[in-house]
DNA sequence: GTGAAAGCGCTAACAT
DNA sequence: ATGTTAGCGCTTTCAC
């Protein structure tokens, strides 16, 4: 058997190792040896693999192939096939920084996952902002005949798009450009805020402060207003002392403790988690209590944080592996009739203990 | 000239661009196509593409082409550099989780600069511990012959190596299996346990707590070891009372806070930045406070977490970047004369507030 | 100096 | 039902 050894002629003695059928250094079997192999040409060994419905292969011819295959290891060129088919499997993934949060893996998450589900690879670099290295890949991107690029960012903000980008196939992930017609993957930021409000108005909060963020953002912008038709649906009037800003991080939250207290809101809507850690801390040295004493809120979920606060945070969660999923089907499959090219992905709330029914 | 916009016939309005030379829509220009724009063989364009040193070609020529080439915007095809040089540019990633824990994130980083750098591009797919999705995942590296495959984990532990990996050029990156040859590249735990305890004692602390994780890894003996070393450096008798175990997060922390509290110790060796974190809280509500009363340091440097705690937390850094770059570096050049096939990744001390001199 | 020609491993008509 | 024949876009001898 292996009769395929000889018809190599005395050729080179590199491939000897074909010999035993345990896989070790199997360099590059191809469809050549396979057909060999089987008896057959390689159009046949061709037809089986892929398993093409309309040229019928005798039975017993495809189960030749199939032991051949088996027996060589024979694993498909798939370079070859993209080439000659004149199209790739790949999709470019462009993030600004995979380092400096969290968020990122979710997002790649989900496009990973989303991607490989409809038989697409992706090709992932991280910038960390460089916009050298953006240029270069986004021509390797070129190189590699991608199908389709997700540019993404870690926060939801608006970009200016690398010229080259403008035109290839590409989708914005977490951020948008109002001066190009790109569809947008983006958090439903309204109705996040809307959403946070909410769940303190449902325990029978009626004076509930917003802790907005210092950063000029979709965020900001968007979950206040969502907060203030949340408000407006309870019939609340608008008290202008419960909205105060503050850096977006535990130390803008133990900043704003004061205000919060001296305020008499019972519950309190933090832009995110980390405020909200600040808040407690901040809080607690104050001697209120949460969720007893005061209700609290966060966005975000990061789990490291929200999930293993004391008491652990009620959140509102940041939908990164939808966005990054919703990513690639709007690669694949351009969705049409789209409001302002945004795909708006929901921010849902997450329950935990942070919050307390008022009667 | 560009006659080849006529070519197209009155197809589709959408690509007419390809006349001015802006670049939209350039379908696919080929090394054929600058060879007739340039009046020369593709052999020669890609000559000078390469820029071979062997042939020489003239001036003029060179010229001819590079005019062409940048008029047509020509993009070698990767793809089929790839398949005729038989050899890919591509290293495949294989990580069991990216979505629970920010830490894989800055292994993808450094794995993806360093690949960069050289050349490469990552193939990335994340299994989610998911054994079908790694079989599959693999299968994929092959048929995209990639050069090696890094496999890595999220936190430092023994694996059992599947096994189509044991024929393939593999590193382990984050993790190890001694049943294996393979090249495993993985922090240095015991020089992390012996520089946390250095941090505290160069302080001219002398009862140093250790609060060491419950689960079995080397984490846990490895550090153990390294602080006892450093007790030992400095002559000082190790007190048994002062080694507890803990849950390797928050509520470990808290849990343990009282004992710590009773065993006199000045300082503290937390398994990591959340146990650091839950303790900071359980201490503030006995009324004892960092780093005044009690210096405490972290491990992992999760700068989310240790870099907003108050006071900042001095921690040790777990080098994940390094550990993804230097995984690269194993994969495209396999280090010789290593001990126990490990590359021996340092931890470095991160200072910050929590720890307070003793004189 | 430069071009012609032979593939790399595969798919897809078109034959048979 | 299966084999033959062209390429896909590129690199690389080997002639001229």
């Amino acid at each position: 058997m292996r009769a395929s050894a000889e018809s190599n002629g005395g050729g080179a003695d590199d491939d000897a190792a074909q010999v035993m059928g345990d896989g070790r250094h199997a360099r590059h079997v191809t469809l050549k040896d396979v057909a060999e192999l089987a008896g057959v040409s390689v159009s046949t060994v061709s037809l089986v693999m892929n398993e093409k419905k309309n040229a019928r292969i005798a039975v017993k011819t495809q189960e030749r192939v199939n032991r051949a295959i088996r027996e060589l290891h024979y694993r498909p060129n798939a370079l070859a096939q993209n080439l000659v088919t004149g199209t790739s499997k790949f999709i470019g993934l462009l993030t600004d920084s995979i380092a400096t949060t969290p968020f990122a893996g979710q997002i790649i998450h989900g496009a990973q996952d989303r991607a490989w589900k409809q038989g697409y690879v992706l090709l992932i670099v991280n910038t960390e902002g460089n916009e050298d290295i953006e240029r270069q890949a986004i021509r390797m991107f070129l190189e590699y005949k991608v199908h389709g690029i997700l540019y993404s960012t870690w926060y939801h903000h608006e970009i200016t798009l690398p010229q080259s980008l403008k035109d290839m196939n590409t989708v914005l992930v977490n951020c948008y450009s109002d001066t190009e017609n790109l569809i947008s993957v983006v958090p439903d930021e309204f109705n996040g805020g809307r959403t946070a409000a909410k769940m303190l108005l449902e325990q029978g909060h009626r004076r509930v402060a917003f802790i907005n963020t210092t950063v000029e953002s979709p965020a900001r912008t968007g979950r206040l207003a969502g907060y203030r038709r949340a408000l407006a649906e309870q019939g609340i009037a608008e008290d202008p002392s419960l909205i105060v800003d503050a850096e977006p991080t535990q130390e803008g939250g133990r900043a704003v403790a004061e205000v919060i207290r001296a305020s008499g809101a019972t519950g309190v809507c933090c832009h995110n988690d980390r405020v909200a850690m600040g808040l407690y801390d901040a809080l607690r040295n104050r001697g209120i209590m949460v969720p007893s004493d005061i209700s609290v809120v966060g966005f975000d979920d990061q789990e490291v944080i929200a999930a293993h606060m004391l008491p652990p945070l009620s959140t509102v969660a940041l939908p990164h592996y939808e966005l990054g999923a919703s990513g690639v089907d709007a690669v694949l499959a351009p969705p049409v009739h789209l409001d302002d090219h945004r795909v708006l992905i929901a921010c849902p709330a997450v329950h935990r203990e942070s919050i307390s029914a008022l009667d």
